[in-house]
DNA sequence: AGATGTGGTGTTATGAGATAACATCACGAC
DNA sequence: GTCGTGATGTTATCTCATAACACCACATCT
């Protein structure tokens, strides 16, 4: 909750029944494809998912000890880089900042809508595929991954 | 010219005298709305201009000095801040990286094609907005600026 | 001319984001 | 059991970006 405006909105965060069931859902998913999800690995899943908005990778790695022992950088980044890998979470570039991924669909091309007032994002199904890759056709370009993300307001802060 | 790859690619950085023509449309038209295009400011944009591709802020800072003097970083970040509302450069968020626009049209949404390759990018007007302003209605979101960027192989690369 | 407001610049210092490098450890395959 | 692979711990450092404050240039008004 990361609130530029004055505004009070209602948190987007899940409860914590909501949040076992989607990393014991991402723990088994990714056991069985043979990916070991380890400790570190799903205390970042754990906090990405409790937040349920756009986190810094400083406030996970301050968060990251149950007894408020903040993590070293390296541990934190490489579980972003695993979930990112495997589809469990998402860098948005344009805030520097990581979000559980909130598609079910696996290996997917995400774009995000973000508020600039209340740091809300939504995530919504690659609904960009189509133009994008047409342009890159026309330039000739292989395209092998995305960033997508639109600035403004939502709903609540409009 | 960041050659991630063995490859040996056409520059595509302009001539001097493209550049020189491009600063003095530029400062012609800024200046005749009221701005002012100060020393640095062109400097930053020559800098842009030349390289033909993504500059990282501070490779602009060590290049600022004629004479390999390098500019405090504060002085280019704003320089870069200014050309950016201007219309006149862009931030790619994926890789930390300015250019300058190749788009004829000002006040426009820019999308890039970017080579993981080579470095090399290609600036495309804004494809996407069809789509992604229709997605951001549905979840009823307003939008006021995009950073869409995919990334990939340049045509020289594949 | 002199006062004053706005926007740009110079400078120092620091905050924020991310990774390199290297040692060690866990675990499955052979 | 030893060996290779991938994960972790740790230290240090690198890259990216901005805060804060003093000063300056210029236009405008009186």
């Amino acid at each position: 909750m990361s609130e530029a405006c004055g505004h009070h909105h209602a948190d987007a965060a899940p409860g914590a029944a909501e949040v076992a069931r989607a990393m014991q859902d991402a723990d088994r998913r990714l056991t069985a494809e043979g990916e070991r999800m380890t400790p570190s690995r799903l205390r970042v899943l754990e906090l990405l998912l409790a937040a349920g908005e756009p986190v810094k990778a400083y406030d996970l790695i301050a968060r990251f000890g149950e007894d408020g022992q903040p993590a070293k950088p390296p541990t934190v980044y490489r579980a972003l880089e695993f979930l990112e890998r495997k589809g469990l979470a998402h860098r948005i570039a344009s805030i520097s900042a990581y979000v559980a991924c909130t598609s079910g669909a696996i290996d997917h091309a995400a774009a995000f809508l973000i508020c600039d007032c209340c740091g809300a994002t939504a995530e919504v199904s690659a609904p960009v595929a189509g133009d994008l890759a047409r342009a890159a056709e026309v330039a000739g370009y292989a395209i092998a991954r995305t960033t997508i993300e639109a600035h403004g307001r939502c709903p609540a802060c409009r």
